[in-house]
DNA sequence: GTAGGGTTAG
């Protein structure tokens, strides 16, 4: 019987690269060893050094050649040709000088390049070591070869190298970069004795990215030591997935231990306070950055005018923008975002033309600022302009939420049959989004027959979202079809719909609040509801009626109107009232729109009580000032 | 003589 022919050890894809002469093509004359290299050399330091040794008519050997690309592997900049060309002049590389080849090339836009170098190694008969499986490993993570990486691990048990912690932690990397996060945790679990904190902190990062927040709790709270990047993996977990309040809790056990956050870190913590609205959390981050002299660095300006901004400090996060010692395509964006959720949208737009004159190329994010902008400030012929230019000039592919600012623009100023039109020409299939912001727009209208038309195919799409029903019977109860209001309410109670309750937030002597409508679980709730009952006073006899038109119950005037009292809105602006210093501005944030009549209550509470008011719902902002709204009533 | 893990914007 014929022996089977051996298996190759490795079999990888024919690529560009895969002619093992490509790395080892032109010979090499030089012979002298190079002086040691100081640590992280800039490019330029090296090549200076490179072309001296190349003037001065000194050679290479292949140490000298070993040890220049491990400088260069160390240069964040370092072009990837130019390593190769040095390594390309080396007849007999040593394994030295071949790790740190794949080294390079870990850190090239060609990472699985690495693994033919890797096969070239053994079939010079090399003996790979732990040097070579760290930098290998880690060049298949960032080319995301499973595959490959599946081979090279089975590599690393044969010869020994398991037992390596810098090996283990780089297959731990491995799995979880390719979402095997299961593997990685076979690899953690297998000699739990041979830790370090890496290799906790990539099991949690593991864990993290796989978006099993509670495994990497786990992971968190066993690890015997945590450094700063074990906090920055968590706390970034939280925030990625949503929880936001854990994330900032974490940071605070964190600075509760005295540990220094990093930018990542800072970042990340604005970003959580950003999303919540949390004005003290954001300005706390603030004061950290100045009291421990972090660089003002793009990444961290521009959270902070981001935060500003969706915290309603519009001219806090203005002055951050203009006084940034540099700025990104992203600092642009988050103040273009910033400013058209304010309102200001001539601002937003003058800001755009800015940043197209200092040469910048707008992306699909900037055109949704400069959207919404027009929206919100009700600049129809410019967002027409805008919405055009976007594909026809830039190049940039309409997205949903790109129709989305347009059919909320036409419809909201008037243009319901162009925002048909173009909900209907679209190529791709409508989201429902859009025929519910149409319907929306309906409801300002009075337009009770499209609306109705609408809102009878979004209920019959998603028959279990109660939003659909709130907007259609809104509808009939402004045209006063109070039976229709009727019929549409039995029909959501008969279908069992997942209403989403509505909530408002305000941060007061360092917590947060947050109230539901009707809330009587406040602490302070007896002195809320006497601070309601005096708001209602004064601001009846400042001429305020209410607007009921948005209850939906079938009860009496009186009751209707108690239960607009009672909006988890108006129960945080009590609250604010009782706990700020009188002139100072109340900031409230709510998960869903400003109902018409908390938005005319505010209104006059602004100028009775001489108090600004600053709302964030779910769409924008509203700023409340002696008796006017800055969205002038166009929301 | 070469080593690893974590980054924002609607």
């Amino acid at each position: 019987m014929l022996a089977k022919r051996p298996k190759p050890l490795l079999s990888f894809p024919k690529q560009q690269l895969s002619n093992p002469h490509f790395f080892f093509s032109t010979p090499t004359t030089l012979h002298t060893p190079l002086s040691s290299l100081p640590p992280r050399p800039s490019i330029n330091q090296t090549k200076q050094a490179h072309a001296q040794i190349i003037v001065s008519g000194l050679a290479s050997n292949a140490s000298f050649t070993g040890h220049l690309l491990a400088s260069l592997a160390l240069s964040p900049s370092t072009p990837f040709a130019y390593s190769l060309s040095i390594f390309q002049t080396i007849q007999y590389p040593s394994l030295f000088a071949s790790n740190n080849m794949i080294r390079c090339l870990a850190k090239s836009e060609s990472p699985r390049e690495s693994v033919v170098l890797y096969s070239c190694i053994l079939g010079r008969n090399l003996i790979p070591n732990n040097h070579t499986y760290t930098f290998l490993l880690q060049a298949c993570s960032k080319a995301l070869a499973i595959c490959e990486g599946t081979q090279v691990h089975t590599h690393v048990v044969k010869l020994g190298f398991f037992e390596d912690v810098f090996v283990r932690n780089a297959l731990i990397h491995l799995y979880s970069a390719c979402c095997r996060v299961e593997c990685s945790k076979r690899v953690f679990e297998e000699n739990g004795h041979c830790r370090d904190v890496v290799t906790w902190n990539s099991m949690l990062a593991g864990f993290v990215r796989d978006g099993r927040i509670g495994d990497a709790e786990k992971v968190f709270d066993e690890m015997p030591e945590r450094d700063v990047i074990s906090w920055s993996t968590m706390i970034m977990g939280y925030v990625q997935n949503g929880q936001l309040e854990e994330g900032l809790e974490c940071f605070k056990e964190m600075r509760e231990k005295g540990l220094r956050p990093n930018e990542a870190i800072l970042v990340t913590v604005l970003s959580a306070s950003a999303q919540m609205g949390l004005l003290e959390s954001g300005r706390l981050v603030h004061s950290i950055v100045d009291s421990l002299n972090f660089p003002m660095t793009v990444s961290l300006g521009t959270a902070l005018v981001d935060m500003y901004a969706k915290c309603g400090c519009i001219e806090q996060s203005k002055l951050l923008f203009h006084n940034m010692p540099q700025r990104d395509i992203s600092s642009w964006n988050a103040m273009i975002c910033g400013l058209a959720s304010h309102g200001l949208g001539k601002e937003a737009l003058a800001l755009f033309e800015r940043f197209i004159n200092e040469g910048f190329h707008p992306v699909s994010v900037t055109f949704i600022g400069v959207l919404n902008a027009c929206s919100r400030a009700g600049l129809v012929s410019e967002g027409r302009h805008y919405f055009k230019l976007m594909t026809e000039k830039y190049d940039i592919e309409l997205e949903m939420e790109h129709y989305g600012c347009m059919v909320d623009l036409l419809s909201r100023a008037g243009f319901v049959d162009e925002a048909v039109e173009l909900i209907e020409n679209m190529q791709a299939p409508p989201d429902p989004v859009l025929w519910a912001t149409l319907l929306g727009a309906c409801k300002i209208h009075g337009s009770v027959e499209l609306g109705e038309k609408i809102g009878n195919k979004l209920i019959q799409l998603d028959p279990t979202y109660d939003g659909h029903y709130v907007q259609l019977a809104s509808i009939y109860a402004k045209a006063r079809k109070w039976e229709d209001v009727v019929r549409i309410r039995r029909l959501m109670v008969e279908q069992n719909t997942n209403k989403v309750a509505g909530w408002s937030l305000i941060e007061a002597q360092g917590r947060v609040h947050q109230f539901v409508a009707g809330d009587r679980e406040h602490e302070h709730s007896l002195e809320i509801y006497k601070m309601l009952e005096t708001i209602g006073t004064r601001i009846a006899e400042a001429g305020y009626t209410p607007r009921i038109s948005s209850v939906l119950h079938d009860i009496g005037e009186e009751e209707k109107e108690n239960v607009v009292k009672e909006h988890s809105e108006r129960l945080a602006i009590a609250y604010g009232m009782l706990v700020t210093k009188v002139g100072d501005c109340i900031r409230i944030m709510k998960n869903l729109r400003v109902c018409e009549d908390c938005h005319e209550a505010s209104k006059i509470i602004s100028k009775v009580f001489e108090r600004e008011i600053i709302v964030r719902d779910y769409s924008r902002f509203h700023h409340f000032k002696e008796g006017k709204c800055s969205c002038l009533d166009y929301w």
